[in-house]
DNA sequence: TTCCTTGCAAACGATTTGCATTGGA
DNA sequence: TCCAATGCAAATCGTTTGCAAGGAA
């Protein structure tokens, strides 16, 4: 497992909320960098071939979900999957398979982005709510299943 | 319980799924249509006073999912929860409160769904992606907790 | 050494299901 | 009547937690 730029950048954030950046950790952080979308806790713990035990990954999603570093997204037959957080993976939004429960990450042209920016600044000043992210989920069917 | 309009409607649709609207089933629509945002089995016993069991409020869940007369919206905490399908709601979005967890429905202008339409299709088209619904999620302070 | 972290197993809470009973068309 | 729907209790499944052992500063 070579340290790269973002186990560095991890790292320093893992360092100022004094927490250490360990083994199985690093396992997670490193898995998800190099998914195509977010994961679940069994999905990790599949991809580790069971090495890390599954409390463990819990307890690592969970405390770096609190360090900022990991963003929790909550999908279909209430299974939660995590990804990187954006200041480490960009803002981009998701295309969720209705057939194969997928979940695609896509990154939007800035030109895209700024006019969904816009929308939700609008409606939420409308509501009397104070934005501070958004997330635009796409369902329909993905290539493989179309 | 009176028989409203949105009543009729439901039974149209469930009849031509052959589905009895029940006791239950009207309870659990008629709750989910004066509500100002989708809520949860518990929420639902809660609201019936325990005089429905979990279980046949998870069981008429399921069966007006099926029946497309409910969407489901997947939150915090793995919680599932549920509201009125669009054609019979319209379409909207969300306002999800990261202080206070609850989460607001809001309309929103043809003019804004518009733009949001065009941004989500030419996103799906540039991923070979077959899109079929959307879902704008505004995360925030809602009113009271801001 | 001193805490933080990990493993395992037991505990939990949301959701599902088996089965006998009830109820609606 | 007859089969779908319901109620209760037991079973599942994702997730959390207590506690003792292991590991990093």
């Amino acid at each position: 497992m070579a340290t790269t730029s973002l186990d560095r950048e991890v790292e320093k954030r893992l360092t100022e909320h004094d927490i250490r950046y360990t083994r199985g950790r690093k396992a997670v952080v490193s898995t998800l960098a190099s998914s195509d979308g977010p994961l679940s806790a069994s999905e990790l713990h599949d991809h580790a071939s069971g090495s890390l035990p599954l409390s463990s990954i819990y307890r690592s999603l969970t405390v770096l979900e609190d360090a900022g570093v990991l963003a929790p997204h909550h999908g279909a037959k209430g299974l939660t999957r995590y990804e990187l957080a954006e200041w480490l993976r960009g803002h981009h939004h998701h295309l969720v398979c209705i057939e194969c429960g997928s979940v695609e990450d896509v990154e939007v042209t800035d030109h895209h982005e700024s006019q969904v920016d816009r929308v939700v600044n609008e409606i939420s000043s409308a509501a009397s709510f104070v934005p501070f992210n958004h997330a635009l989920e796409i369902e329909g069917r993905c290539a493989r299943c179309a």
